[in-house]
DNA sequence: CGGCATCCGTAATGATACTG
DNA sequence: CAGTATCATTACGGATGCCG
């Protein structure tokens, strides 16, 4: 890795925990793996079928930084076909209040956006 | 490009608002950005200089962006030296709110991922 | 079944120069 | 000051194959 350790400034990095934060569930599939897990246990595959159009790869590495992270929990059963099961674990399971808050914004809004969006196409 | 319109599945694009929006808000810059305007109109210099580690494309393109979901307004002054200003628009302040409850989850539990991180690094 | 390794095209991004 | 244009580099993302 390049670069682990960073930003000699203070803004940036320093009073700003959003950043880490971000970089992780502001990808593309954290939000929605977070999501799929709601409800419980999964397997790889069923996360795979469920968020629908994620390929192994994403999924994989997705499910890697949020263990790493510590918002999913990695069970291993050894089994002949192998089994594998994803949960959320406690901090996973907190940081849904604040998902759900802003999902239901997004909801909420959603059209104020794509009206936005159109009006710029067509501008 | 190659794919616009899309999904022929219901889970990931119909069900959910949070796609479109996390499109937006979830790349590495428009909630900073968004943060830097809280407080008021701001240039874009002084953008730059508060974000700090921001190149002018990426700020001219996040700006473009919210700007064009109705995050934000652009008001240019006919002026000599040009001088332009962006500031929140009612969406976009309204979206403050979600994302104060994001940040302040962000600022609490930041150790608690830190610690996971770290814990993986060393296993 | 789970998932890492490889190949490859695309898109994001930083740096810099240039314009009004 | 406020950007846009261009270039080079890298990271991402998907598809596939192989292995435990």
């Amino acid at each position: 890795m390049p670069k682990e350790m960073d930003e000699p400034k203070q803004q940036p990095g320093a009073g700003c925990p959003i950043r880490g934060v971000l970089d992780r569930i502001g990808d593309q599939w954290s939000l929605l793996t977070l999501e799929a897990l709601e409800d419980g246990k999964k397997r790889f595959n069923e996360l795979m079928r469920e968020i629908g159009d994620i390929s192994k790869q994403m999924l994989s590495k997705t499910l890697r930084h949020l263990e790493q992270d510590g918002f999913v929990r990695r069970t291993v059963y050894p089994q002949v076909p192998p089994r594998v099961e994803y949960e959320l674990t406690e901090l996973g399971q907190s940081f849904l209040i604040p998902m759900k808050t802003l999902i239901g914004w997004a909801e909420q809004n959603q059209q104020a956006i794509i009206s936005a969006r159109q009006r710029h196409e067509n501008a």
